[in-house]
DNA sequence: GCAATAACGAACTAAATTGTGAGTACAATG
DNA sequence: CATTGTACTCACAATTTAGTTCGTTATTGC
């Protein structure tokens, strides 16, 4: 539960006050978030897909994210017209779109920068 | 403390091997770090100065974003030689050299993105 | 020698995020 | 008409992150 006048929720809005980063980091800064955004950018855009992909989330966090997400004015739902069984789609704004290239150079440069472990895939 | 075997520090995990955008995340995603960052990049180098800058921040607080900013290699500690009063100077590595124009391009992002509200300085 | 400032560290508490168990609504399928 | 699958929501517990209290070392200025 968010308290309103704790030390801790005000440094919170002192920083969305101050710098524009702090709102991107609220937008995706979550576990899941960029994860989410990533396998909807492969091309999976149901609840469904989402889960098989991220394979360890549970179906109440990703509810929950993609509700999130869809409030910070990321992605939209919609209903699949004509599908058997009938479900719901995922999609990016435009808001996304000009977003995600941003993602990914990050992505890239963390590939390029982390400490040397195992090979990871670049989303 | 951290738990070893925790669904939420396995998950952690999980995501850190999954995609090397959640590495980038691990660097920058506290809540003061990415604003140590730009005050180090606007030229407060000393620990007074970035206190000074970021005017709610506690000194410990601070201490340990510093110490976990170098030990992920973001910034490196050096004596000023002949200063009064001698003192501690954070500079940044190379790795901080090319992480801070995507933060910048982010933070750009960020303040043609958000819901208009008051306006924001970009850093 | 005494107070003040810089630069922290350890240990603890408060608060936020993340995960879980249970349950809902609706359509299709057997 | 009972079961299965999709797409969720709610309340609560576990875990992690952020903030606080207190203390330290070292130097400078008076």
């Amino acid at each position: 539960m968010k308290k309103e006048n704790s030390t801790n929720s005000l440094n919170e809005r002192y920083l969305l006050n101050t710098c524009d980063f702090n709102y991107v980091l609220q937008l995706i800064g979550g576990r899941w978030k960029s994860q989410i955004i990533f396998s909807i950018a492969h091309g999976n855009n149901r609840f469904s897909l989402i889960k098989q992909d991220l394979d360890n989330i549970s179906d109440q966090v990703l509810g929950r994210q993609l509700r999130s997400l869809e409030i910070e004015g990321i992605i939209e739902k919609s209903e699949i017209p004509f599908s058997i069984p009938k479900g719901i789609q995922y999609n990016f704004t435009e808001k996304a779109d000009s977003l995600i290239p941003l993602l990914r150079e990050l992505c890239q440069w963390g590939g390029q920068h982390k400490r040397p472990l195992d090979p990871i895939k670049i989303c």
